[in-house]
DNA sequence: AATGAAACTAGTAGCCT
DNA sequence: AGGCTACTAGTTTCATT
């Protein structure tokens, strides 16, 4: 007799992206507010098939977010800063603090946790330097069990792009 | 005399974003496909100038693109690795050149030129480590002009948003 | 699981204040 | 420059194959 497969399994069992799919996604990440008929004129089917797909790499969380992306420049935003972090101590608790605190700072767009001698890295972004040695000074620095801190600065941004699904 | 304004000059004025934009773009940032319906009755607005300040800031560059971010494990693309460059040579030609490159590589999500000992820091994303030797191997090393390489694996993703405007 | 049409909802433009 | 209204276009559902 074949096991049985709980409610919870069926709801997140995973259905496998085909062809059609990959190609919406295609799409969708070049742009978000693409229409349904469009897609459906250029992957050659109806809306409905369309519709349905979107719909469920949504749900089953495929599809993440529809972000809107503003130019750094025109928002006041021109200096990105990659800042490498150590803590003193590693504690879980020392380490559920600090993330709770990365979450809180805004400038702070980007947190990993990474391989080598240091335990984070952080991409900043902010208006220009003093905002950011202010950031540097006042916030992250101030992080209880702040270890070793290392800046690097972005000089150029050469590529950047979302584009998973190519 | 005031002195006359040039047509170029007119085109590219920047008109400074007032605070209603900028509400426009929070509510965007979080939700590309928010409808203008709902972004008027959150910011106490009709339609028609939330309609006009959205294509005010599409025309003039605020708003760089619509994008659809999609879950990295649940496309394959499990893995994030950064990875630190440097060039032998520092010649324009040999820049542009290696730039070119990194613009063809689907692996390479992002490229910044940065400070320090190294020339550029890339984000790579791939499926497992398997590929990302492969692509390290063949593609990354074999780049001509190529000089010193250094991977960080991320571990983990603490946070990652797109949220500029706050 | 896709099509085509119908019903519904949102986007867009003109006119008025 | 924002609001109201009418028109156009897109979304979503349903019957059908």
């Amino acid at each position: 007799m074949p096991k049985a497969i709980k409610k919870e399994e069926v709801a997140t069992l995973e259905i496998p992206l085909d062809s059609k799919d990959l190609e919406i996604l295609k799409l969708l990440q070049e742009n978000a507010r693409i229409t349904i008929k469009e897609i459906s004129g250029k992957i050659h089917l109806s809306t409905t098939p369309v519709h349905e797909r979107i719909k469920r790499m949504e749900e089953s969380g495929v599809i993440k977010q529809y972000a809107t992306l503003v130019n750094h420049e025109k928002v006041k935003k021109g200096l990105m800063v990659i800042c490498y972090v150590s803590l003193k101590q590693h504690s879980k608790n020392a380490g559920v603090k600090f993330i709770k605190t990365i979450h809180e700072l805004n400038e702070v767009v980007e947190c990993f946790s990474i391989s080598g001698e240091f335990d984070f890295m952080l991409k900043v972004i902010c208006k220009d330097m003093n905002e950011y040695y202010d950031f540097h000074v006042n916030k992250l620095s101030q992080i209880e069990n702040m270890g070793h801190l290392q800046s690097i600065f972005v000089m150029g941004v050469i590529k950047q792009t979302h584009q998973l699904v190519y």
